[in-house]
DNA sequence: CGTAATTTTAAGCAAATTTTAAGCTTCCCC
DNA sequence: GGGGAAGCTTAAAATTTGCTTAAAATTACG
């Protein structure tokens, strides 16, 4: 997740800067509205954390000019103002949520979580590990090359991955993915989770559909316990 | 190149729809506020003509519910009004660009195709290997000679294009080549495709167009992964 | 108004996908 | 170690999907 600060106030955009990177975040730092805005629109952030009151171009113009950029990552706003008018300034211009200061940290880092689920939940893509894929297109890639699936393999593995780092019990994979709801002594999803691990396999990822016996199948995300 | 024209009256609407289908656009109509609200938020659309002045919900608070629902369309704003105050409302409220009635309707034309450009940067230059379509003059080159295609054919390979290197779904082309929102088993796709490769592969293009059963079609820029 | 071009529909055929079924392997408990 | 259940693999049958063609319907144009 990478996050892009714009503050003039050096004491607290290095505060900021430390205090998230202590959160995993990679973090820049733009000092005025001008270079801030060149560097919103050079690369691609996933959260926008910009003060109103900065020199070169205001807070409020920069987010503006975001968005005209058709750009929607989030904007979160900082302001000491805390008149109604500001706040619906602000988020006229485009902001997705505001915080005055001066404000805890935590409250800071709860609002960027919120918007970065608000993202997550919009976004089409879905990963595990090397494992990437979208919906939208029917596209599955592992890093950068293409597997090609079948509809009921990539519906069987958008499953899988929707609900990584769970176990995915047979009923429910057949409810949800054959939307066969009696039981039913069918072997076919035994078929399909080897036809994906053939596919994936030769496609350098690995066996990562792991059998829970007698229950039925996850995916987890590596690094995680 | 789908577009929602939301206009109240029907004279002016109608003529705006008839001129712009001339150009190859797919074009619905809303003739007020709240329905074409709710078509612009269902569906997927590539600019928004709307009127400043129409009924059940004014065209400036349209255009603030659409940028609210985080979608950054094009919108281009009709307006009869142009004092500066106007306008600055009209785009500080998310608009791309405004016109005054009374207009010419190549000036529309103009600003329509200077928005879709800003949408996607490399607009003039559409190609995909050998092949380079020109969407203003509706010509096809394979290197150096020219491919004669009808009207549909060529909506549709320029939509295959413009999404060059992602799938395009069955009922994605449906909707923006054919503007049909509704679930129908027809298999005019079908027979379109065999349309276009059977031209392309005559004028010495080889077969582009690569299907993804059970999804629908994509064209690949050579070299790309 | 009639002809030509374009678009759509429909049907047969081919190919890929999905399902079924059977034999084989692995794991677990006794 | 043996028996049985659960899962894996493979091959073939059943089904679905897409391709192609021809003809019908619609539209454009002189």
């Amino acid at each position: 997740m990478r996050l892009l600060i714009i503050e003039d106030e050096p004491g607290i955009a290095g505060f900021l800067k430390d205090g998230l990177e202590e959160e995993y975040f990679a973090v820049d730092i733009a000092y005025d509205g001008k270079s801030g805005l060149d560097l919103a629109l050079i690369n691609e952030y996933d959260l926008l954390i910009i003060d109103w009151m900065i020199p070169a171009l205001s807070g409020i113009e920069v987010c503006r000019q975001v968005r005209k950029a058709g750009n929607p990552v989030p904007i979160l706003f900082l302001t000491a103002k805390d008149t109604v008018e500001d706040v619906v300034f602000g988020l006229e211009a485009g902001a997705n949520d505001y915080i005055k200061k001066p404000f805890e940290f935590e409250e800071l880092l709860a609002r960027i979580r919120v918007q970065l689920r608000n993202k997550n939940q919009n976004d089409d893509s879905l990963s595990a590990g090397i494992l990437s894929i979208n919906p939208v297109t029917h596209q599955v890639f592992c890093g950068s090359n293409e597997i090609i699936l079948t509809p009921k393999e990539f519906a069987l593995l958008e499953y899988l991955i929707r609900n990584k780092d769970r176990v995915c019990t047979r009923s429910r994979i057949i409810e949800h993915v054959w939307d066969i709801h009696f039981d039913s002594d069918t072997s076919v999803i035994d078929v399909y989770i080897t036809f994906l691990r053939r596919k994936l396999e030769a496609a350098g990822a690995g066996n990562i559909i792991q059998t829970i016996r007698g229950v039925g199948y996850i995916i987890r995300e590596p690094g995680m316990s």
